[in-house]
DNA sequence: CTATGCATGTCGATA
DNA sequence: TATCGACGTGCATAG
């Protein structure tokens, strides 16, 4: 066993030995590392079985769980943040980590017969993450500038007439037509058209002159036509630009939105 | 550095002797595990920045790109399998990591200023995954809904006349023409339509209305154009649908997959 | 609590 | 390669 001030390191332990280590880093909300032969079971949503193989496990703060292959962005089992973790000696020799989720009922079961690699690692961890325009960082910045739209276009919002799906800013044109501006964060798939269409068909019954107009950064392929026979229009905003007019206009508020201190 | 079979361990190792065993390991498709305090920018399809802290990145055989933080199922920076890595001491003293995207481009920026542990891991995985219901339960929830197979569809079943290894279900589509469905729990492959063709070929003679339908989750590489001269149908079952189905309308028990710890 | 929509979604299959 | 649909999607937010 090597002890550094942050982590742990336990080649080639026991599954007996391995118990006290892993119940008391979990205990101490650290990052746990399992690194070993192991077969994985879960029922819940659905059900899998994955067969015998070497696998890297991590167990963190929060008690979610990741079993990692060898390759694959995503884990090949999980547990998200929150589960109980239950650890077991079968026959003696093998290690059982159970992670059972409540709501959805959910239980994640791992059998090591071997352990090659058990690290606990404690991050410490208090920067601050940002993400810099999200789908309503453009809103705001079109409320705040609504000439990105196209000149003396005016946004006529009632906050309550706004239910998160529906429509993204509703205004009015230097002509006094009404628009409907669907904002998108990333390129424009058709079903966004679709989407806007849906909005603007039942309306323009009542009202012909009504316009549509599809924000976003990015325009897909082949979508141009399709906004076309649709009569909807694209206007392409510039992400950077958002974030500057942002920052003017309340500069303390542009990196609030995704602070979230860890220890 | 700690040497055994599988892994290799180095605490405390310096940016500067890192390179090598970065590069090294990235290059031997090992699984690559740096825990330290870095500092983290993308810049893609969105732009992110994360201040400093102590985290864990986790660079895959695939090149795909972890970075957790203590908290949360998800890493809170990634890049997907496939990328380009790039490794670069700083100032002499701090070691950057970067990982770039191609389409769309895409790059991951992470620098270290201390490196805590560095782990390399030689997994040996070639378990099978199969995220699944029995072919039991598939039959059991299309008993429970047949409009899984399609709007309207009935089945005509004696339980007692459906010997296993012959028809799975017997039924009926909307226009009254006989169906047959072939139940699959795993990939569609060629022998699974030759036969279900064997089925149908001997009813058709006097019935030329009668259906083939091969039910599974998933349809093997080039099987579609195969079902297509045979003029046989495919449609996808998905697993969770029919767990839930399943779980709604009675404890039936899924599986019994943790009976057996060990083989 | 469920319901809804976004996501650097990812991942696979298809044209 | 771009498009399309599914996912144990996860996740936040609204009602």
């Amino acid at each position: 066993m090597l002890q550094k001030t942050n982590f742990f390191v336990y080649p080639n332990i026991t599954p007996k030995d391995s118990l006290f280590v892993i119940q008391n880093a979990v205990a101490k909300q650290s990052v746990l590392l399992i690194a070993g032969n192991c077969h994985v079971n879960y029922e819940g949503r659905a059900s899998s079985k994955l067969d015998w193989g070497e696998r890297l496990v991590m167990i963190k703060s929060d008690r979610s769980v990741l079993i990692h292959r060898s390759t694959g962005y995503e884990p090949v089992n999980w547990q998200p943040p929150g589960c109980i973790i239950q650890t077991e000696l079968v026959n003696g020799i093998d290690l059982k980590i159970r992670a059972i989720r409540s709501q959805p009922r959910e239980t994640l079961e791992i059998l090591f017969d071997e352990l090659s690699l058990v690290t606990i690692l404690n991050l410490v961890d208090k920067g601050a993450f940002s993400l810099y325009v999200s789908e309503e960082d453009i809103k705001k910045s079109i409320m705040l500038r609504p000439s990105l739209i196209e000149e003396n276009f005016r946004c006529i919002i009632d906050e309550k007439m706004q239910p998160t799906g529906f429509i993204d800013i509703f205004g009015v044109d230097e002509k006094g037509n009404p628009v409907i501006v669907e904002i998108k964060r990333g390129t424009v798939r058709k079903e966004a058209v679709i989407q806007l269409r849906g909005y603007i068909e039942p309306l323009s019954k009542t009202n012909p002159r009504i316009r549509g107009i599809i924000v976003a950064p990015k325009l897909g392929k082949g979508i141009k036509p399709l906004l076309d026979s649709m009569k909807l229009e694209y206007k392409r905003i510039n992400a950077k630009k958002c974030a500057e007019i942002l920052k003017r206009s309340e500069g303390s508020k542009i990196s609030d939105f995704f602070t979230k201190p860890k220890s």
